[in-house]
DNA sequence: TTTTGTAATTGACCACGGTCATTTTTTCCA
DNA sequence: TGGAAAAAATGACCGTGGTCAATTACAAAA
């Protein structure tokens, strides 16, 4: 029961790969059609469904590596420590989830992995929200009666809120910042 | 410029909608196919798209008429006062919303009107629960220093989060009730 | 080098949502 | 009642995601 992967295979995947980011690049995620890559990687249709289960596992990959890299830049950065320096510091992870509503449809459906076997990237960047959030509240200037894991997640909550509400147009008044800061002050640091 | 209204279109729509929710009926919204829904109707495919933009569009139709029920019937209830009130009589609602994840997820996708025009009966709702949370906190246990408007969407924003872990293979352990109630708890009843 | 089993690739084909030029039915006025 | 204009219905056709039996390329054993 052998099973060696040959180059041929990786180098055809990175093909893939790169094609896709290329239409991504030119027209956006929304836009990518299959057709055009595997034209553009010079392969048949049937290979990239060798590659990858769907398109929508290769957007999720995608998006997803795009995800990481916003949250590694997160960390980076020094701890904030009130609501607003809070969501502040999480703008770029915010900034990329709504750059595009297929991106942000895409992410929010992937969200939750409906299967262990099956948590990918983007499932794994909720947890690490909750986490990277947690590990802040610890230490600032907010509520302590509840665990900074509660508080963690409701400040997801909040953030997919206003993400949501940054879509629609009953609600185009007001800026998906100032909604989170307003949120997260009275979630974060009521009872003033 | 006239624009009469045969009754022969009323019954090609009565007979489509029929066909769609017997279709629903047997098999859930996911697996409907326009196919199914034209043939048990006897028209043509095209005919569909004469009366519906889209698939979409008859399942905002349907999964609409049946979550303004369920609000007209937690509409008839008592208005709760606390907390784990507030949760148990949301839980109609819930309930549909997480009846099937293909529903929950048109729900969120229709959730926000993208344009002013096309606000249909499901953003309609969206707007009706924050209403009717926010009338219910006016009278009920629970935090006044901030606006009974914004903390209902706070209602809303953990409802949303708690049916999300609902199809999340992460998040199976605590049960949808538990956790929307320790939200809900922790929300509106803070610094106990 | 040849053989042979398996990994990888191919492209014709399918499913399903959606379109549109054409045909059929209805309406209404002379 | 005849016939023209409007409304409705039709179904062949398209775009796009996805499948699978057949074919080709590879690598290890003979």
């Amino acid at each position: 029961m052998q099973k060696t992967v040959q180059k041929r295979t990786l180098k055809t995947r990175a093909r893939l790969i790169e094609a896709a980011e290329d239409v991504i690049e030119r027209n956006g995620y929304q836009a990518l059609r299959v057709e055009d890559v595997v034209q553009a990687a010079g392969v048949a249709k049937g290979t990239f469904f060798a590659h990858f289960r769907d398109k929508d596992a290769l957007m999720e990959m995608l998006i997803g590596e795009r995800l990481v890299a916003c949250f590694d830049q997160v960390e980076q950065g020094p701890a904030p420590r009130t609501a607003p320096e809070i969501a502040d510091a999480l703008r770029p992870i915010h900034a990329f989830m709504t750059s595009e509503r297929y991106v942000f449809d895409l992410i929010i459906r992937y969200s939750g992995a409906t299967a262990i076997t099956e948590i990918g990237p983007i499932a794994r960047c909720f947890e690490r929200y909750v986490r990277l959030v947690a590990g802040w509240l610890e230490t600032a200037k907010v509520r302590h009666d509840i665990s900074p894991d509660l508080l963690a997640e409701g400040v997801q909550a909040f953030a997919i809120q206003s993400m949501s509400l940054k879509f629609c147009a009953l609600h185009e008044a007001e800026s998906f910042s100032d909604r989170l800061e307003i949120y997260l002050d009275a979630w974060l640091t009521p009872a003033a």
